[in-house]
DNA sequence: CTGAAAGCGCTAACAA
DNA sequence: TTGTTAGCGCTTTCAG
């Protein structure tokens, strides 16, 4: 590869003066510029940029910690946010912590010693002071640590209420709301914080299942959600907190000769792109995760730039209707 | 950030004997060792990768160019990437191109100023001396582009034919098949090629479809589903060249009133996760991500390492039956 | 308008 | 066993 000393020589020239035209900085004649433009072509010239951040000490980089791209939410959210980054002149490490405490700190002093710029925390499985000792511009997706660092979150409250009570206005006499884990503080939670208050308000039968810990587990689905149907064959609404743990309810009811939406109504959460695909459709809360992909990297930028910014940031859900309800 | 410098400070020798211990490499004495060891602890230090970069030519990133990370195989196989990248020590920068030429052009200047040591090329638009202008270890997904570029794909004419023979064993009259788009040069299109010779010897009326070039448009497959549908409704088999486009295929039949497997089987393929969720469930050919990105990873760092790896990378597919044939 | 020189944080001969 | 020194490729004062 080139460097700006080839670059120079061939020009005939000190590396100061290909530095000023690399960076279109300080004063250059035109005539000049033009040869070295037109030398770093020859060469096919790449400024090498690790050298460029060890001297900036900006790399350019942001770091994202998610779960599992493979889940189609995340995937969604990854999308946008290497979108929006590239666009803005980012490049964009990946991580999959898995949910697993110990690979995210990992993964996290991995980042620092990578130089990042700032990290987009979507898996956030350790202790608050683990993440107040990071000094760096971070931004959390679904869960306030504390409240220096932004958070981005849709409207889960809301998202639980149109939900629930969707269910209810269609005529569900007991509701089942299979929620995530609700042991890692998540914002997540505020769906089944809804769900029970509606619920409780309205008076109506209804239970509560969570998920385990560890990840997406399909397999893990197909059994609750069987033991729920066994346990609770009267249940007649199933508020799910993903669309695919809808899908998974909506392939049981299959299984055990329950018609959707007659016997049994579900609604999903997330909206995902796949959501539609499933026959009958399942009704969903859609996530802006274009929005949210966006939203976090604006909110990197303007932190690493030193700006402030908003340290609560609740992006609006939207109830879809389809088939399953 | 402390720095090395710091680190030697603080226990009162030079840099140089902090970075032996760093890199546990040369003579140093147990207990400089240990003392080094401690400051480092209690500073928090944290190697500055970047400048070992610099000095070292060798940045422990991978570059992953794919067309799409939300798109449920390649979302899969991106996770698999990273799982092993990071278990080797390597770093994953991600990049979508959704299969645009240009901007997977600028992705690949960008990982090459970025100083990757390797590049994994999951989209791949270009010509062929694009590429082999990049001079940096590489391994292409399912094209090949010349003989000296590794590359690996999985036995997609086998599964042409496992899918094709499963639909004529199973009586169908006149199948289509919906490839994707052949003009990529695709390794993929051995699907095709097999339906066509499988189909041909058998002397079976079929059709078939390609989808545009522009990415994974769900809309776009439901279009060409249903007109498809509308020009031959006499069709009693598909063979989709995706599970996505299976599940397409799956609404329309619930949309017009044909019912699965009864007037109409359906094979899908990728096999990826979401397909189990489907009911009735897509029979699909199953590419076996795990070992795809297993085996990109190794492939690259062998080649980092200067060692000679197998060009031609093919692994096998698996039919997987379930309810839709 | 251009160049000389220092330095980013780290590694690695070569000395001592 | 430890230190001196040069240098990775680039940017940036400060001179000229």
């Amino acid at each position: 590869m080139a460097t700006i000393k080839d670059i120079a020589d061939k020009v005939g020239v000190t590396v100061t003066s290909v530095s000023r035209v690399l960076n279109n900085r300080g004063y250059i004649s035109e005539t000049l510029k033009k040869r070295v433009q037109e030398a770093m072509e020859e060469l096919n010239y790449q400024p090498n940029e690790v050298a460029r951040s060890l001297i900036r000490k900006k790399s350019n980089i942001i770091g994202l910690i998610i779960p599992d791209v493979s889940h189609p939410f995340f995937g969604e959210v990854t999308k946008y946010i290497e979108y929006y980054a590239d666009k803005n002149g980012y490049k964009l490490l990946l991580c999959n912590s898995k949910l697993n405490k110990l690979k995210e700190k990992e993964y996290i002093n991995m980042l620092k010693g990578s130089q990042v710029d700032g990290i987009i925390m979507g898996s956030h499985t350790m202790d608050t002071k683990d993440y107040t000792s990071i000094k760096l511009p971070m931004v959390t997706l679904d869960r306030q640590i504390t409240d220096t660092i932004p958070y981005i979150s849709s409207d889960n409250y809301k998202g639980g209420e149109l939900a629930t009570n969707l269910l209810i206005k269609k005529g569900c006499k007991k509701i089942a709301h299979i929620s995530g884990n609700l042991h890692l503080n998540l914002l997540a939670k505020l769906r089944h914080d809804a769900f029970k208050n509606v619920i409780t308000n309205k008076g109506i039968e209804h239970i509560v299942l969570q998920t385990e810990l560890n990840g997406f587990n399909y397999d893990e689905y197909e059994q609750l959600v069987s033991s729920m149907f066994q346990e609770h064959p009267d249940i007649d609404g199933v508020f799910a907190s993903s669309d695919i743990i809808a899908a998974q309810v909506l392939k049981e009811c299959y299984r055990i000769g329950k018609s959707v939406p007659q016997d049994m109504k579900i609604v999903g959460y997330d909206g995902i792109q796949l959501g539609q695909l499933i026959t009958p459709g399942i009704t969903t809360i859609k996530q802006p995760t274009k929005e949210i992909g966006k939203m976090a990297v604006r909110l990197i930028i303007e932190q690493i730039e030193g700006q402030d910014v908003l340290k609560e940031n609740i992006l609006p859900v939207k109830l879809i209707e389809r088939q399953s309800t």
